[in-house]
DNA sequence: GAATTTTCGGTAATGGTTTACCGATACATG
DNA sequence: CATGTATCGGTAAACCATTACCGAAAATTC
C-alpha cells in the first residue's frame, strides 16, 4: 500500500459509496474510466487513488473487482471498527446529526446528546438520550467515547472542547465556526458552512463572468 | 489584486469572522502574526492570504486596519449582495439550515423551503414558509432564488436538482452524499460529511500510532 | 536622533498533487 | 489463433500551494 494524500482521504469515501451502488446492482467489475465518468474525477486520478488503498490489482479490458474495492476501502477507512461519539449542544443542527441514519455505516456511534436545556434533558432525539450538560464528566468516561461532536455556539465552543478532552476526547468533530486549539494528541476536524458557502458563490461569481 | 487558490478562498471566512471579533473589541490594527497564532496558520501564509484581497498596504510594526481588512473581505466574498436561496428537503438538516441565523450576515438569504411531507407544508420553519414541491416550478422563478440548497436522500438528489436547475437554479449547495451532474454554467459545491468524517478518523488513528 | 524591534512585501525554494504519457497485458472479435 | 482494443501500472512532467528567506520600512526605545 502507498502512501495518501489528505485529498485523496476525502475523495474515498465516496467512491465506496458507489461501488456500494454497483453490488446492490449486480455489477462485479468496474473499470476507472467508468468510475471517473460517474464521479466526476479524470481516469487518471481514479487510477491513482484506487492503487493506494487496494490490494489487489486491476485486470486490463475489465477494471476492478467491486467487491473487493468494497472490502479494501471499508478496512481502510475504518469503518469496520466503531468509534464512540457524543453530540454535545442538541440545537437544531445537533439534534440533526443525532438523527443522521448512516453514521453507523461509517463506524461513528453516537451514543448519547448532552445540552444545558432544561426542555431537551432526558428526551430522546434519534433514539439517544440527552443528558444534562453538567454530567459529561461523570457520564464521558462511562460511555466509552472518544469523539466530541460539537454544535455548541461559536462564543462557547472552546471552553466546551476544553471540557470534552479533559474527559477523554481525543478526535473533535467541530460544527461551530471557528477555530479550536486543542492539545497535542488530540485531533479537531471543522466542518466549515461559511468555506463550503464562500466556494459557491465565487464558482458562481465565475461562471456568471465567463457567459457574458 | 492577486489570484488565489481555492484553500486560500476556504480560508477567507475565518479570517472575517476574527475580524470582527476584533472591531467589537475596539482593535483597530492587527498584525500577521497575531492572526496566525489565533487561527493556527503561519504568517507568511496570513500574509500572502492578506495580499490577495486587500486593497491596503500593512504598516510595519502595527499590522493592517481591522475595519479595511473587514470591509475587503466582505466585499471580495459577495457578503454585501445577497443571493436568494431555497431549501428542498425540510428534514432533519434541510429544517436546521432554515433555522440557520447567520447565513444573512454571509449574503444567502433563504426564502422558503420546499417538501413533499403533508405535515411540513404550510409550515413555517425559521420564519420561512414551506412549500409543496409540486409548486417548485411555479415559485421559485417568482421568489427570483439562484441557489438551491438540496437536503434530500441521496437517492432522489440528481432528479430534484434537474429540477432545480430547469427552474433557474444557478448554484447547487449540496448536502446530499452523492455526486451531482449539472450542465454547463451551473456551479455544484457538495458539503460532505462522510470526507470529513474520514479525515478525522485517520488523523485520530495516526495521533494515536504516534503516541506509542 | 540613533539603535532596536516588529512587521512588511517580494522572491526563491520546497513540497505536494494532478495530469499526461507509455509500454504491457488481458479480454473480445473474427 | 491472430488482431484489435480497453484498461492496466508506472514514470515523468506540469501545475499549484506552502514555506523560507531577505532587505526595507515604520514604530518604539533609549
Amino acid at each position: 500500500m502507498k502512501t495518501f494524500s489528505m485529498n485523496q482521504l476525502e475523495r474515498y469515501p465516496a467512491y465506496l459509496k458507489y461501488f456500494k451502488e454497483l453490488r446492490d446492482q449486480g455489477v462485479e467489475y468496474v473499470s476507472s474510466p467508468r468510475i471517473g465518468a460517474k464521479l466526476g474525477y479524470s481516469e487518471e486520478q481514479v487510477r491513482k487513488d484506487l492503487q493506494c488503498v487496494s490490494v489487489s490489482a486491476g485486470r486490463p479490458k475489465r477494471g476492478r473487482s467491486v467487491e473487493q474495492l468494497i472490502e479494501d476501502l471499508e478496512t481502510f477507512l475504518g469503518y469496520r471498527d466503531v468509534s464512540g461519539a457524543i453530540v454535545i449542544g442538541v440545537g437544531h443542527l445537533g439534534g440533526a446529526l443525532m438523527n443522521f441514519p448512516s453514521f453507523n455505516e461509517m463506524g461513528l456511534e453516537i451514543l448519547a446528546g448532552f445540552d444545558v436545556s432544561p426542555s431537551l434533558i432526558g428526551q430522546k432525539i434519534g433514539g439517544k438520550e440527552v443528558y444534562d450538560y453538567k454530567r459529561l464528566h461523570d457520564l464521558m468516561p462511562k460511555l466509552n467515547a472518544h469523539i466530541a461532536i460539537i454544535c455548541v455556539p461559536a462564543s462557547i465552543a472552546q471552553s466546551v472542547v476544553d471540557s470534552a478532552v479533559c474527559c477523554g476526547a481525543k478526535g473533535i468533530w467541530n460544527f461551530a465556526p471557528t477555530h479550536l486549539d486543542v492539545p497535542e494528541g488530540v485531533v479537531v476536524e471543522t466542518v466549515d458552512l461559511a468555506s463550503s458557502l464562500a466556494v459557491l458563490s465565487h464558482r458562481m461569481n465565475e461562471a456568471n463572468a465567463k457567459k457574458r
